[in-house]
DNA sequence: GCCGATTTGTCCGTATGTATC
DNA sequence: CGATACATACGGACAAATCGG
């Protein structure tokens, strides 16, 4: 059940949108009338719209009204600008999907590894390396670094199912926030072995690395996801500001 | 002069934050005390620090306060969320910058190019190839297709400094938002000889396609982004959804 | 061009709920 | 438990942009 109600009439619009109720560059229902179809007042309608607006769906137009630009995703893309496990992604995206833990260790973190994941130095740290099948095929390297203290009891079962899934529903973190750094970078022997790749095809991957916070601030995770650069597709949305 | 309390709000919020007057993880002043110091009503408080959320500059956190979790943005790097251009984002990033243009030409959009662009077929296009050079290197091709009945006047000449100035303060248009996909594509002849690259060492680009749209609504630009992999950095901040 | 109706944008004050300390 | 701090929601007022008559 959604928590409040703003977000129920976010989430009510942006299934309507997505199931195209309204077409493309059409103009939606006004605020007084989104007011009396759910019965709240104007801040809440309007609130439910922001989001609408910052997630890329609608666009504002003062004196005209809200028209609908929501386009959909395409194929195998990432949606950026939320946070997403492989796995929910997968499932959104309608493909089967697999994950296989390449390597599952605990370590503490010295001042290089302190220097490069942002960790403080002397932490305790899972370390683990995961590869990604999407329909059966290859397609993502990760080499996450967890801090210890914030996701006690991870194993390698559960690496291989969903970490969010634990994190969120067992151990009832809420995850918040994250920073991430897309770059391109020379392919690795572990890629190349892994991820069925030919370097006289491709010598490079797309790189993302992940800054994750929770709901107290603490930076728990460290990601570096490691794309195939054939499969990889990020989307985004980008507002002009004054 | 900034538009609406709000705003100024936010905009001096952001510049606190940014010349380090928070530590890093440092609890911002409560929503109290700012409505005191800025002499404004609670909502009008809670929307700029709405937006330094959405921007990745704070979290909030019920019950205790608003921390600080900004990190300075590295050198090179592409802020994500943002629609910025070639010479701002340079500009902010305190490096010099040159345009060189390649190829300006008028064309009518046909079958291929409307399912390519999402231009409609048989529409007028100004068709740009740009070379950007950054502290004198070529680290960036573009190639441009802006819709011409919202673009009138473009020369080459305005080409080699900034088009969205020109758009902007002498065409009065509001640039609104942006679709971007982002992508690694394999170089072509053009980006070699351009980019000065060498296939041996990297056979791949990194490509940003975007698609955007001005304050009627109307995508009036695609263009397509090809960025040297070595130098290619974009950040983003995202955040968990329910 | 003007005017009134409609629609979105900004701002305020207040009340209540929930989480933290 | 009370004080503090953020979260949600309501209602009202006025401004600014658009559109039709």
């Amino acid at each position: 059940m959604p928590k409040s109600i703003y977000e129920s009439i976010y989430k009510d619009l942006k299934r309507r949108i997505e199931s195209d109720e309204f077409a493309y560059r059409e103009l939606l229902p006004s605020e007084n009338v989104l007011i009396r179809n759910y019965n709240c007042s104007r801040n809440t309608v309007r609130r439910a719209i922001g989001r609408l607006v910052t997630d890329g769906y609608v666009q504002t137009m003062q004196g005209k009204g809200v028209r609908n630009i929501y386009r959909p995703v395409e194929q195998t893309a990432f949606t950026i600008g939320e946070i997403e496990s492989f796995r929910e992604s997968a499932i959104r995206n309608g493909h089967t999907y697999d994950t296989k833990v390449l390597l599952f260790m605990e370590l503490t973190a010295d001042e290089s590894l302190a220097e490069k994941t942002g960790f403080p130095a002397g932490a305790e740290i899972y370390y683990l390396q995961r590869l990604h099948f999407l329909d059966g095929k290859p397609l993502i390297i990760n080499h996450n670094y967890f801090l210890k203290e914030c996701t006690l009891g991870l194993t390698k079962e559960i690496a291989e199912t969903s970490i969010y899934d634990y994190l969120e529903h067992t151990l009832h973190m809420t995850i918040v926030n994250s920073r991430r750094i897309m770059t391109v970078e020379k392919i690795t022997e572990i890629d190349e072995k892994y991820l069925e790749l030919n370097v006289e095809d491709y010598n490079c991957m797309a790189v993302v690395t992940s800054y994750t916070y929770n709901s107290d601030g603490i930076m728990f995770e460290f990601t570096q996801s490691r794309h195939r650069p054939d499969y990889f597709r990020f989307q985004e949305h980008a507002v002009r500001k004054g």
